[in-house]
Order: C-alpha cells, then structure tokens, then sequence
DNA sequence: CGGCCCGCATGACAGATGTCATCGATTCCC
DNA sequence: GGGAATCGATGACATCTGTCATGCGGGCCG
C-alpha cells in the first residue's frame, strides 16, 4: 500500500484526484493539504511514502514545497502542473522532483506514474521531455530574468528599480538587453513572452 | 439517473472529475470533451441531461460552447472555473449558465450541486455571489475594455490602434481614461488589473 | 429646430522609455 | 602584475507614452 499526501489549492480537483486515486487497490491518500506550508506540516505529520503536489500553489509556488518535503522526509515527489514548459521541467528536475506530470495527461495514467515513482524510478512527460531537449535554452541572465518577473504587474522602470535594488538606467540596460534577445518591442511583451516560456 | 456530458481540456482533471462523479449512484457520465466545440458535437450526439463545462477551455472559452447547448438542447449548465470574479459570473448568468461553481469549492459538494441544478434550480457560490453584489460593477466602457485586451499582450499602441481599427492617438485617449478610472500609471497596469477583475 | 452629449480624432507638450557609447570596479585567468 | 570579461552605473539622444485642450460629426431630447 502506498501512502500519499494530495495537495492542491483547489478544493475540487483535490478531492477529484483523491477520488481518482482512491479507486487504486494499492494507493491511499492519508493526508491533504490546500497550500505549500500546510503541505510540508501534513507531510511531516503523517509520513507518507510519496507526495504529489499542484506546482502552482500559493504561498509562493509547489516547488518550494517540494524541495522542502525531499529534505525533511526524503520522499519522492510527483509534481503535477498546468503550466508544463521545458523551462519549468528543467526547475522541477533540479529541485529533485522525481515526478513531472502535465496536466493534459490523461487521468487513467496518474497511478501507473505514481507506482512508478514509487519504484524509485523517475517519471517525465516524453513530449515536454522532447521538447526540453531540443528547444533552446534560456537566452536571459538571472538579472534580466529577475527584472522582467517584476515588469509582469505592471510597473513603471522607477519601481522595478527599487524592488531590485538598482539604478532605473541599469535596469532600462538590462530590459533593453532582453528585449533584444526575444525581439520584443516593449518591456512588458518581453515579460510576457517570458512568462509564456516558463522562464519567470 | 442523472446523465452528465463532461468537459475540460485538462485530461487529467476531466478524469479525475469523472471518477468523484462516479462514486454517486445516480450520476452518469455519457460523455466527455476536451475542447468547446467538441463539446457541443458530444452534446448533441449523447443527449445528456446536464453539462458540466470548464470555463477555461479552448478555442475560446466554454461560456461560448455553454451558451451554444444550452441553445440547441435547452439543457441546464454548469460552469466550473478557476477564475472566479464576480465579472465572470455576470457574464455566465447572462449566457443563461444554472450553475457557478469554482474550483475552490470542496469537492464534496459538487455532486449536490448537479442535483440542485438538474432539479431546476440554480446554484451560485454564495462567496462570488455576495461580492458580485457588493462590489462595484466594472467602470470601463466597452471600447476601453476591448483596447485594454489586445494591450494585455504587450502590444505597443501602434498595434493596438491597428486591431481595433482607430488612431494611435485616439487609442492613447480611452487608455488614458482607463488608466486614471483604474488609478493605474501604465497601461499595461491596466489591462493586467482588468483581466485580474475578469472584465477582459 | 437648437442645444447637448458622446464617440472619434488631432495637436501640443512633459515625462517616461529604449538605444547606445562609455566608464569605474571587480573578478578571473594567464 | 597585466589584460580580458563581467556587472553596475551614467549621460545623451530619439521615440514612445500619457495628459490635456480642442474640434468635428451624429444622435437624442426638450
């Protein structure tokens, strides 16, 4: 029997998978949890053998729950995510996670991964895997990445200047930088493609 | 024996929703749908007794495919989201959608919810419904929402002006008068708090 | 009819933004 | 130690953007 924690903010796609995976002779859910604080407490509390949480989960996202979780318990970790990029896969990867599921994957396969997983085998979706391997990398440095994640509200340069601790020129650079880059016209559609990208 | 049509583009939350109906005696799923238009082929074909739409779902949105069975087999609709504002929810009573349901309900409920629908009634989150009352309808004009959408992806106003068929300078005038209706200090502010709002 | 409001447009102007050349400080490597 | 590379910063300049005042035409209502 393979005890899992099920977090995911969403109360009905929570207890959607949970009913999902209750079906499944050989797994049971002994915890949930709805955000990544919550997630890591219920998981040092109830000990289970493999955790599988929503990347996109407030506070902050999945990941840190997941780093955390590894650390504290050394248990696998299936991440489930809407936002499948190779970018993102590529985080996931090496924060540890043993698990990379998309979404759009079709529901019947989850408990096969999971047991997969808890084989101690890794599991990544083939077509983001394909993709991770074949497209290019990144072009942005961590500043201009930095940069542009605060550009994604909204804000004028001043603002952004001050939330990284920098002259609003310097930033002006680095957004000029980027935007040459990813032939953006504007800061905010460099920003935004960014984000497309799984890279902010 | 309620018969159920289910669609969302998210193939493992379709199923796992699948699985939380099944576990009702007297609920069925007839049929399922990853996009809008499949949806609508399903529908007619299956003839279910209710419709259960993710809001989120190309091409488009679901509220197009909701309106469209409700048209062609006058059965009632549910609509789950995970973008749930009170804006949202106005448009979806308009489109003559029965249920709201966000993805943040338990999914306990859910089950009752169909019921409650399937019976005739209709069902709101009580928590949107509340705010939809108190909270101030949108204060932008349709010719300020629609420039702020094409905005949304960073368009430079030239663009813009080009989408919507008006001049640049125009353009800058309803971005303007949206921008101070919404205290914002740039456009892109703008359009980023308006879709946050659902009006775009 | 005449006034009035509204949608659309224009022009002018200040301030914000994007581009570029350059410079000082630090680090790394030979 | 010398030199190259990198990061952060500055200043100048052309453009883009946001603000405001204004004008034009077409409905609407008294």
């Amino acid at each position: 029997m393979i005890r899992l924690l099920l977090a995911d903010d969403e109360g009905l796609i929570r207890g959607a998978l949970a009913a999902l995976l209750a079906l499944e002779p050989d797994l049971t859910v002994v915890g949930e949890a709805a955000d990544s604080v919550t997630a890591v407490q219920v998981a040092l509390r109830e000990r289970p053998d493999l955790a599988v949480l929503d990347l996109e989960m407030p506070p902050g996202d999945g990941l840190r729950a997941a780093t955390e979780i590894r650390s504290k318990l050394g248990i696998p970790v299936v991440l489930v995510t809407r936002h499948a990029r190779p970018a993102v896969l590529r985080r996931a990867l090496a924060a540890g996670v043993a698990g990379f599921v998309p979404k759009t994957t079709p529901a019947a396969r989850l408990a096969e991964i999971i047991r997969t997983v808890h084989s101690g085998r890794r599991y990544v979706d083939p077509e983001i895997a394909a993709s991770a391997l074949t497209e290019d990398a990144c072009p942005l440095t961590d500043r201009e990445l930095e940069i542009l994640a605060v550009v994604r509200g909204g804000a004028p340069i001043a603002e952004v200047a001050a939330a990284v601790h920098l002259a609003p020129g310097t930033v002006r650079n680095y957004l000029s930088a980027a935007m040459a880059k990813l032939g953006a016209d504007t800061r905010h559609a460099a920003a935004h493609h960014a984000w497309q990208q799984g890279w902010i």
